[in-house]
Parts: structure tokens; sequence; C-alpha cells
DNA sequence: CTATATATACTCAATAAGAGCATATATAGC
DNA sequence: GCTATATATGCTCTTATTGAGTATATATAG
């Protein structure tokens, strides 16, 4: 019953020290469209370095935030861990990255940047995308080459040659056109490299990750509701999904869909569009909602898909 | 459009040096039920610190681990961040925590521990745990008296009162017990605990995401495939699943959904039981696999539930 | 009164999921 | 050889769920 393992990890090894970094990605939609909050020129995050008096890692991020800009912060999770060693300095820094979420309401003027500005492929709402897509698959093909293995991830990635489009891969897609150089961060890239604004150190990757798991997020929870006014109409609720999802979804279905779970009441009161029949203002309800499911493995898409 | 956050987070602010502990939870599976391996008669993880020489955190973990164990590690996936003051020290301490699977092949007496000596009440395979939940229930109940939210969340999160169990949520259930003062690492508990083992630190809270996150990801990505043997039968396969997501499942449509996918392949070779017929050997084939779907929301559960 | 834009109800076919029956192929014991 | 038992595997049938579309209601602008 004696472990290897306890005598092979030296447990009583000299550990390095190192600097912490809270990075917060924040999230808001304004225009129907998922946006950031950013710095430097749209360059990089609010972020802050990890306090001794920071009881718990989360505290400390909304500490950096909340307590300093007067945000309120939504659904909050933690996206993933980075170290990046610095070289010369002996020792090393480790960066933990957050994404929350927060409501549309006020006008203060944040930088605000859209998220599609970083990733002009993963909207794909209308055909507008398509041109640029074209041309992805093209520099993928001619990059991957003969090598039949790494095509296949490419089509299965990028949803080419009869594969799905799968709106949860951002990241995997990101990472894919860094390894073929298509982006301005692939450090031996020469040649022209596809639109998209870029970010500092690894911050544009941070945001991919945030991307694909704030995607993989509002299909089984409820966060949604914390990037909304608290009352909405169902196609503003809609809208706010097919933004972050970077898919128009079929109105009737998605509509069902919301009402048969119970995830909603209707208030008494109207919205008045510019145009249009008024539209029954909605709010979330957790109490009769048995649990949330605002889109299944695949989105309810429309007939032109 | 210049934002107040770039003058109100202090990026020049002394950062505070901390220690990186990297903290694995290796996964295998033996005797139908899913393992780790463990330290100190199961009270610890294997871990390592953060070294400067390493190139990554991930990297960091799989050099103390394979490199040591001489373990092949399958797929790894980081699980969660925490930190945890050191006061006094001045400083605080990072740990960075992993998951990885193993393949269930070698024979070195290996500290393993069942998942489910930790969690009794999450291994639902067959009605033995039902007195545990009775009295989980009940001592719920008690905790939450008359706080009808909290009650609410007692039966959301353990399928009490016509709501379904659902078994990824292991960590919220954990956390639950832990505010109810029903486990010993809650401090305040006093009164009797319930059964299943504990362990040290905050580790039994990453055991609890490791679960949480293993049952979540065998549903939609080809991860059991690192559990089992290259070769296997449908009800290994089946019973690997089972027991990650302790429930049982109805057999025949188990089948069918794995093989209307093309996940698997047939091999020429077959399996020779005790008693039975012997069944066919099948193995992984990511090559016809389009998508993995080895279970949906909903498990394809048996018909007594 | 018309064009337009939105909201909302309802239908129908296709697909997937839940549950069970039936049959095939082996071993162990008599 | 026959029977009990345990597993493997094929097939059916019913019921939800999903995809896609039609029809109708209610507002505004001109």
């Amino acid at each position: 019953m004696i472990s290897p393992l306890a005598t092979s990890i030296p447990q009583n090894a000299q550990p390095v020290l190192c600097e912490a970094e809270l990075v917060a990605v924040l999230v808001s939609i304004s225009n129907n469209t998922p946006h950031i909050l950013t710095l430097e020129h749209g360059h990089s995050f609010p972020s802050g370095p990890l306090m001794v008096e920071h009881r718990s890692l989360q505290k400390g991020m909304r500490n950096w935030v909340e307590h300093q800009t007067g945000l309120k912060l939504g659904h909050t999770e933690q996206l993933y861990t980075f170290a990046d060693p610095l070289h010369g300095h002996g020792h090393q820094r480790v960066q933990i990255s957050y994404m929350a979420f927060i409501r549309q309401n006020c006008d203060h003027s944040l930088a605000e940047r859209s998220i599609y500005d970083y990733f002009p492929w993963e909207d794909r709402r209308d055909a507008t995308s398509c041109p640029l897509l074209h041309t992805i698959a093209t520099r993928l093909k001619q990059w991957a080459a003969d090598n039949m293995q790494l095509w296949q991830r490419c089509t299965t990635v990028f949803g080419l040659e009869n594969h799905v489009w799968n709106d949860e891969l951002s990241l995997q897609r990101y990472e894919l056109l860094w390894e073929a150089g298509l982006v301005p961060e692939s450090s031996w890239q020469n040649g022209a490299h596809l639109p998209g604004l870029s970010m500092h150190r690894d911050y544009r990757r941070i945001l991919a990750t945030a991307l694909s798991r704030m995607r993989a997020k509002i299909r089984y929870t409820p966060a949604v509701f914390d990037l909304l006014p608290r009352q909405f109409t169902l196609l503003q609720l809609q809208q706010a999904m097919e933004a972050l999802a970077g898919r128009a979804m079929h109105k009737q279905n998605f509509r069902r869909l919301v009402q048969q779970q119970k995830l909603v009441s209707r208030t008494e009161e109207y919205d008045s569009p510019p145009q249009g029949r008024p539209a029954q203002l909605y709010q979330f309800a957790p109490e009769t909602a048995e649990h949330c499911y605002l889109a299944g493995a695949k989105l309810p898409l429309p007939a032109i898909s």
C-alpha cells in the first residue's frame, strides 16, 4: 500500500516564488453584440495583483473590479491559469483569469470593444463572414498541405467539408490559426495575417477561452440573464443568445424552448418598438424553472443555415 | 473613450510573491469503480511546486507525475486554482489543480482509493445508497428549517421532492453538506457527520470538482477511452460510463447510442468471460466518429430508475 | 389603406429517446 | 444431452423532442 509517489515527488523542495495576477474579462452586450471592457486601446484587460489581504482569488478579482469601478458583477467564473516564465528574473508569473457578466444599463464611457473585432470569423449570424471563412479554409489547406491528420483537425474545428460548425470551439480555432501562423501573435509569421484586433501577451488566447466558455455556459445555465436588463422581450433574449453563440436561431422554436421550461414569467408591461407590434416584457423566473436549457447540443438554428 | 479603469487599478502596485503548487488528481478505473491515486493514507494528492524551468503549468505537472512515476497521462485538464492565505508569512499559496486519466493496465501497488469512499452518496448505481440519501435529506431539512430558499436549493441539488438527480452537481452537493456542517471539514461542526473519507486542506473539494468535471466531460468528449484498455467490450465501456456517472444505464439504448455515431470499430477478437456469450472487442475510432455523444443531458437510464 | 415590422399561435413531419421483447452463444452442473 | 444461468446482440413500438413552416395579430409610418 505504500505508494512509490510518496518518495518520488519532493514535497520538501524549495518552492519558487512567483507573482500572481488576477485578470478580468468583463462581458456585456450592447448593440446586439457581445463586448468586453479593455485597457490600453483594446490591447489588455483590467487586472491587478493578488494581495495578502485577499481572502480568495475570486474575492480579490471582485475587489479590484467592483470596488474601484462601481461595476456590479453577475455570473462570474474562473477561466484558466497560465504561467509565463520570467527568464532572468528567476521566478514565474502566474495569471489567473476570470470571466464576469455585467448588465448593460450604465452609460459611462468605458472602453468597450466587440468580441468579434478580435475574432471576426466567430460571428456567423449572417453571411457576411463567409468570404473570410473561405479565405481561412484556403490558407489552412495550404498550411496543412498533405498532412491528412492536420487537415482533418482543420475541417472538424472550422466546420469545413460537411462537418458542422461548433460554436464552442473558438479556442481550438484560435489555437489552430496561431499554429498556422495566420495571426500576428504567431512569432514566426511573416506574410499577411487575418483581420482581427490583437492583444498584448496571451490576452487574445484568454479572450478565446472566455468566448468558448460563455457559449458553453449559456446553454445550460441562466447566465444570459445577467447580461440582460431585468425585464426583456423574448426577442431581446433570443438576440442575446444569438450574439453570444454567433449564430442566428429559429424564432418560434426558441420561444417554445424557453416557455416550455417556465424559465421566464410575463410581466404586465410591454415594450414599445419603433415599428411593429409591442412585445410583452418578461423576467427571469428561477422559482418556476426546473432546469435551464436555452439551447441543446445543437442550437435551434434557422432554416437557411 | 478613456476608461476610468485605466487609472483605478494600480497596475504598478507591488505584487505579492506567492508559492505555486501543482496538484494532480489521477483517475483510473479498477473493479468497475473510479479510483484516484493518493498519498498520506488517502488524505492528499500527488503534488509538486512550480519550478523556474517549467515551461508551462501543465508541463510542470506532467513532469512531476510522468517523469517520476512512469505513469502515462491520458486526457488532462486544469480544474481550478485556489489561494490559501498563509497568514503571518506575509504571502499566499496558490494551488493549481489538474485532473488526468490513466489507463488501468499496470499492476504496481499504487495507493488507489475509490472516489466513492469519499462521496458515498454519489454512487447511485444501485439502491444501496438510498438509506444514506434519506439520512442526508432529513439532516438537510433540519438545517434548512424554514428557510424556503435554502431548502429549494437542497431539493434541486440532491434531486429531492420530484426533482431529478443531476450527477454533475457533485461539487454543489459537497458544498451544501459543508455549509450544513455535515462533513468533518466544516470547522464548526460538532455532532455526527456523514460517512465518507476526508482529506487534508481543500483536497476533498478539489476531488468533488474533479468528479463533477469528469462527469461533464465524458458526455461530449471521448475522454473515457483514456481510462479503458485499447480494446474493450461494449459492456466494459458502459460500465466505465456507469462508474463515472454513478448511475446504471439501459444496455440496449446505450449500445445504440455508441454504434450510431461510429464511435467505435469492431476488432476481430473476442473477450472470453467466465460465463456467457463471448463479447466482441471494440476499439475507439476517432476517424469515423463525427462527434462524441456518449450520453446526453439525460443519461440513458434504465427502466427502474 | 398599405407596406412593413414585429409578436404569437398552431401544425406537421422527422428524429431521437425510453422501454421492452426475442434470440444467440457461451459455461457449469446434472 | 439437457437445464439453468449469464452475457451479447438484434429488433420493435411508443412517446418526446426538434426542425421547419403557415397563419394570424398588432403596432407604426406614410
